[in-house]
DNA sequence: TCGAACCCTCACATTGATGTGAGGGTCAAC
DNA sequence: GTTGACCCTCACATCAATGTGAGGGTTCGA
């Protein structure tokens, strides 16, 4: 698949698919032309990516932990370094915080909408 | 309490409080001498602040639903337009995906790091 | 009364994630 | 063989969240 498909497929725009391989996110092959061609799972690991990206997390970090994602689970020895499992479990607990904060709110605001709706 | 107290207390730097005041995210008193004061709730009130910043929400929004979040939970209807109700519930479905997101990868993370200890 | 440790405003710099546009190939269909 | 819809690289622009530093007041204790 091309960029172009791609592109529609996930939502991101092709300046940002490129982004992302030059962010070492993702990998593309390339055509006698150039043309840069993506296979079926790249899609799923873009939308993940955006899924990290848009929680907040750096581009350098998810780089750092989307070989441990992948699927089949295949643990890769090689990446499990000391400062990778350290630099995992720090990003595992920010991961935590985040997600309490993230929920906190999140049942604040239906709380609220729930009693602005009732109570009008 | 002045800034610095607060800066401290808080983790966030003098500059960020005084971006966070010009964006409407807090309010400050002024002293007769010009200096920024603050009162007690604003501590956790920077927290919140930080913790949805992190969590990947603009300050466009966090200012947005920021009244709706207040204890004691009074409701202010006055930010109960039709407009921001629909902002509002668009900004749910918004953090619930983006908690589904980071609580898939957290688990991922977490099991990667569980094998890894395990098997070594 | 001097210095250290605060505070102020203003403004420019930086970083990460993006947009946008110029200048230019490729390719299929008409 | 030209047109339209793709693709390429490069580079500058933008936006939000921050850093940093200049230039200058306030407070307070030695």
């Amino acid at each position: 698949m091309r960029i172009g498909e791609l592109s529609e497929r996930t939502g991101a725009s092709r300046r940002l698919l490129r982004y992302y391989e030059e962010q070492g996110l993702i990998v593309a092959e390339r055509c006698a032309n150039g043309y840069r061609s993506y296979d079926e799972p790249t899609v799923d690991r873009v939308l993940q990516v955006r899924g990290l990206l848009d929680a907040g997390l750096p581009t350098r970090i998810i780089k750092q932990i989307l070989p441990c994602l992948d699927k089949p689970r295949t643990i890769h020895f090689e990446h499990a370094t000391p400062e990778m499992i350290a630099t995992l479990e720090q990003e595992l607990s920010g991961m935590s915080e985040r997600i309490s904060c993230l929920t906190r709110n999140r049942d604040a605001i239906a709380e609220y909408l729930e009693a602005v709706r009732v109570d009008r």
